[in-house]
RNA sequence: GCCGACGUAGCUCAGCUGGUAGAGCAGGGCACUUGUAAUGCCCAGGUCGUCCGUUCGAAUCGGAUCGUCGGCUCCA
């Protein structure tokens, strides 16, 4: 008697159903575990929940926590039952908003007091209370008249300037921000107010202004775990108070909370800053200044590799080495632009002159470009520099060495002609995928980034700047997503991020086009015409900041390198004092040939002395007793495969240096 | 910068509610001379980040400061 709908499943058969049928009746039509490990659908690309009756057909998949999207929808009902169990137990704490993260999700409190980890174990117990009473989710649809009064009698202003934002956005306005504009808009849009409807996701006793969809009922929420509180402003801005945010992670099955728990301990593990002080790598000093980083011996050897070889590939590839002052007048920086954008951020005096830090190393390769007049047959220009520049990071930001104050740059600017730009990034792309794959990274994540509020430069300028790097990108058959509004002042850019071995991302290469600093310093070269043209100049860098790209490097390999990088590539293992001068006689040969070993004189026993050399995670140990003296072998120990067994000195060489190559 | 937590020997950490510090590893010495992830014994090592307070008395309490750690628009 009621109408049928036909709903096209993932597999592309059809279903016919009667409308008004649950996407959880449908769920259980397929199959009873499918029903079970529902936790949303998905109807013509959006997302709803499974109680939603259909109204009409078309393509239709039922989402699991296995679909990301399935997943947003479980964080977030997790978000509400914390939020329930949040209010249940401080009456006093105002909940503003709670979304679905990448892994897990948060919830924000205004509070009046921060929550303490005594707080987060009282919270978990009552959300387990809330899962085992196994509430369902309900909603309902309000005006948002309605929806405000009801805020206001709870004396929730974020909740009702949430209600605002809707309001303002149903009718494409723009909207309010700051108490006085909210009660303004609120008076003049009484009527818009009274005719648009939000949506109010209920279960048990707790009731919240929601989107949704939410997971069927709070029973399905399995495993979970509160991981850490911490402040956080409002909407995110520091003129804005500071609520108190609880951050959380859910899975249906204890295994998966137990193995995502397990990656965390595994990138504990792996982290620099850890390795840096167990493999004697770097140090930073209270005494000497936060966010400086001081190399040891094996840290400095890192990176002179990384460095060495980075400049190798660049004059390989027509780049021409430079070098320019730390410290430049600031004259300069008003010249630039930078003046205005807060840069240089620490200045000094001399001779009643300022002075600043160089923060960025363009006005100085500018300042040789222009030494003499241009041909364009110079063109292009590619001017490499192992720059290193000093900005302020907040102190609240600094990490390790992914975020430190003084940092070598491997930056390059190039300049061409408009019609070399495209050849140009081309290259730039093909040469920072070269390194980065060099360096063990496989997977990338590309972006182009477009103009941002504060910027400098003309529409045409921005707009033939962006379409160079887009077909750029396009000649590569590189998929990318756009960041809109995240590009340098002077113009858009092209990101790179890499993606590290246990999965996470990290921003590395970025290349940017300018055409507004060759105008500024008034650059120029003499075209085939007699002519003088404006060059267009190419910001890159591809490791970016040395310091950050050994931190990430250091973490993706987990502190054991490959042989081409290892601080010291084997160490050889006396096994008494008697074969002490074989073993130095051993280490001569190796050094002579240019491989980076040492020798442990130590009196410990063999079994030590392999412990401490596979704690240095170094790739070889080399062990000589009266045997090896004797032959003239070494008994060769591999970091991960262990004992190889004996072998003649120049066939480890040979495999040594075999092993020695970039990117082996 | 803001919110919270933390700061004890080179490293990892113990030190209830205030009574002036302890372990393991690392380091030094001695013995052992060892065949693929820790030989034994002995020794030394800390103004408990710094400064100022409270107290008869502070590593323990309060404040400031420096530093470290986790966060600070993935938006109903």
């Amino acid at each position: 008697m009621s109408d049928e709908i036909t709903l096209t499943l993932p597999d592309g058969s059809e279903k016919r159903v009667a409308a008004g049928t649950t996407p959880l009746q449908v769920a259980e039509q397929i199959g009873p575990r499918l029903a079970q490990a529902a936790v949303a659908a998905k109807l013509n690309g959006a997302v709803i929940g499974l109680g939603t009756p259909l109204q009409q057909g078309g393509e239709f998949s039922i989402l699991t926590f296995k679909d990301p999207e399935g997943r947003d929808v479980y964080w977030h009902s997790a978000a509400h039952v914390m939020a329930d169990a949040v209010v249940r137990l401080f009456p006093q704490a105002k909940p503003t908003i709670g979304p679905a993260i990448e892994e897990g999700f948060y919830y924000d409190f205004h509070m009046d007091r921060p929550f303490t980890d005594d707080d987060l174990a009282r919270i978990e117990a009552e959300m387990q209370r809330i899962v085992a009473a196994d509430e369902p989710f309900t909603c309902a649809y309000l005006s948002a008249a309605e929806a405000r009064r009801r805020y206001e009698a709870l004396g929730n202003e974020y909740k009702t300037e949430l209600v605002a934002d809707i309001v303002a956005l149903e009718n494409g306005l723009e909207p309010p921000r700051g108490r006085e504009a909210i009660e303004r808009f609120e008076a003049e849009h009484e009527r818009e107010y009274e005719q648009v409807r939000v949506s109010i996701y209920d279960h048990g006793q707790f009731s919240d202004l929601c989107r949704g969809p939410h997971i069927p009922s709070t029973g399905r929420l399995k495993a979970f775990k509160l991981t850490s509180t911490s402040g956080a402003y409002w909407r995110g801005s520091e003129m804005n108070p500071m609520l108190q945010r609880i951050y959380g992670i859910a899975y249906p099955d204890q295994k998966l909370l137990d193995e995502y728990l397990e990656r965390l301990e595994q990138a504990r593990q792996r982290d620099h800053r850890k390795l840096g002080r167990e493999l004697d790598l770097f140090s930073f000093h209270e005494e000497a200044g936060a966010g400086l980083p001081y190399y040891h011996p094996k840290g400095a050897m890192l990176r002179y590799l990384v460095t060495e070889f980075a400049t190798r590939e660049h004059l390989k590839r027509g780049y021409q080495l430079l070098r320019t002052p730390h410290l430049i007048k600031s004259d300069i920086w008003y010249i630039s632009g930078h003046a205005q954008q807060g840069y240089p951020m620490y200045y000094t005096e001399i001779e009643g002159q300022s002075y600043g830090i160089k923060p960025m190393n363009c006005p100085g390769h500018i300042l040789i470009y222009k030494t003499h007049k241009r041909s364009y047959r110079e063109l292009p220009l590619r001017y490499f520099e192992l720059g290193t520049v000093y900005r302020h990071e907040r102190s609240g930001v600094l990490h390790g060495l992914l975020r430190v104050r003084g940092f070598t740059q491997d930056d390059a600017h190039i300049f061409c002609t408009p019609g070399q730009l495209n050849a140009e990034i081309i290259g730039v792309i093909d040469f920072a995928d070269f390194m980065l794959r060099t360096f063990g990274f496989e997977h990338f994540q590309v972006y182009l980034s477009t103009r941002p509020e504060k910027s400098v430069g003309s529409d045409e300028q921005w707009e033939m700047a962006t379409n160079a790097l887009i077909s750029a990108l396009n000649e590569k058959g590189l998929e990318f997503d756009i960041d809109e509004g995240g590009g340098a002042f002077y113009g858009p850019k092209i990101d790179v991020k890499v993606r590290d071995a246990i999965g996470r991302m990290w921003q590395c290469a970025t290349i940017q086009c300018d055409f507004t600093q060759p105008e500024r310093f008034d650059v120029t070269y003499v075209g085939e015409d007699g002519q003088e043209h404006r060059p267009v100049m190419i910001h890159r860098v591809v490791l970016a900041g040395i310091e950050r790209f050994l931190g990430i490097m250091i973490e993706n390999y987990g502190g054991a390198f490959p042989v081409w990088l290892a601080p010291v590539q084997a160490r050889v293992l006396p096994i008494t004092d008697k074969q002490l001068d074989y073993a130095a006689e051993v280490t001569r040969t190796l050094r002579d040939a240019g491989f980076r070993v040492e020798l442990d004189e130590s009196s410990s026993t063999l079994g030590a002395k392999i412990r401490d050399a596979e704690l240095q995670k170094l790739p070889y140990s080399l062990i000589v007793g009266a045997k090896e003296a004797e032959a003239g072998t070494v008994a060769v120990r591999h970091r991960e495969q262990g004992d190889l067994g004996p072998v003649p000195l120049a066939d480890f060489m040979a495999r040594l240096a075999e092993e020695n190559a970039p990117g082996k």
